[in-house]
DNA sequence: TTTAAAATGTCACTTGGATGTCACTTTCTT
DNA sequence: AAGAAAGTGACATCCAAGTGACATTTTAAA
């Protein structure tokens, strides 16, 4: 099922209509607080997201609950915002069209990713490798034990390749579902862990800020 | 055996040579009349369909003869009918190829569809065979006897080789019909009778994630 | 319709690895 | 050099998954 945030109904009828006509299942919402709650119990295989919203802004809504959970998404933008999300883009993942657009140019950048889709996302820095399909990670094309949450923070930061993650960042994720109060040191003790178990120097700390993973 | 239909010429005989040259066998022919009759006698596993043909249209004889016998279809196109096209595909089981086109790119696409189809048949994983079709789980070409939902379960469990299916996932698609709450646990029970059936260590489990099975 | 067998869903209990925190040390920054 | 932030090793606790048994529901057979 694919799913579209879209508040331009204009845009949002003609592709019910266009999806429709391909037999493909579209469910249509038009603000970000729906979007949230129905993701919370749904998980499209594509979404195409718009980046104005009523009541928010796409980016920041993919940033927080769409990335983590690996979903291809297709941005939809005005030609002047389209300086904003290219940094943004985890590209080959994902992908963002300028509005207007064609229905066809569409539908083939579906097609693309979702045959992209088929491989498996594999991510990989130095001699360490994450198969974010997979949830494994390898050094040296070994695979390395690590626990769910080790595997969890692991993840987060090589999403953000090259891109700091704050340690409160990683505190909110790793933990938003419970209300419990975290000490701090536990992501210390989490990172000094992950490095343990994969004898590795990609985490590079960032004192005060956070940790971050660089490519070369 | 592959069905060429196409009345250019210099197209058919330029594939001819090149399906001989990789030992395919190809039949060509270049019209709709033709192609009908054919078809009442013979399944090509896969059909090369130009539109625009000397006595028809080939998205018509697709409708109509093709599309019901479920035989993957790739269309040629001259640009200037590529908008028309997109329209009537099912995208996924067939695709389309603006001409000119290179041969690479032609037996590229024809690779990619024989596999999707391959794959949505049997599917095996070291002793374990899984026939989506008739749903049926052999071990060792021995048929074992699962209850639907084991077999329901195992199912999503196949169709994701290679990429984690998460506790909840397997929640939501087994119980999406009703409105049940559904004990966690349940799906604990569920993967041991199915491994106890199959005695088999093919599903990994990945703790505080979900499940996984692994082809090598 | 009745009845037995099979399937399904839940419970209580176990277990070993996962998790979170502490007290302490080291490193970085100014 | 001092203070703050991050790293370390050890430890107590917890919890997710696994298990066997059982109550209930569904199905098919008699």
């Amino acid at each position: 099922m694919f799913l579209l945030v879209e508040d331009n109904e204009s845009i949002s009828k003609g592709l019910e209509y266009s999806f429709k006509q391909n037999k493909f299942d579209l469910k249509i919402i038009d603000n970000v607080s729906e979007t949230i709650v129905f993701l919370e119990t749904n998980n499209p295989e594509l979404i195409i997201l718009d980046i104005a919203l009523p009541d928010g802004n796409g980016l920041d809504l993919y940033e927080e609950y769409i990335k983590e959970k690996n979903i291809p998404t297709i941005f939809l933008t005005a030609i002047d915002e389209e300086e904003t999300i290219v940094k943004g883009l985890n590209i080959g993942a994902d992908d963002y069209l300028t509005k207007p657009f064609s229905t066809k140019e569409l539908f083939a950048r579906i097609n693309k990713i979702l045959r992209q889709r088929n491989k498996n996302t594999i991510i990989k820095v130095k001699d360490i490798k994450f198969d974010i399909d997979k949830m494994v990670v390898y050094k040296n094309d070994v695979p390395v034990e690590l626990t769910s949450l080790e595997l969890k923070i692991l993840q987060i930061l090589f999403l953000n390749v090259n891109r700091v993650v704050r340690r409160t960042f990683l505190i909110d994720k790793v933990y938003e579902w419970t209300g419990n109060d975290i000490n701090d040191n536990t992501i210390t003790v989490y990172l000094k862990r992950i490095r343990e178990k994969l004898k590795t120097d990609i985490i590079i700390t960032i004192k005060g800020i956070g940790y971050r993973i660089d490519e070369e």
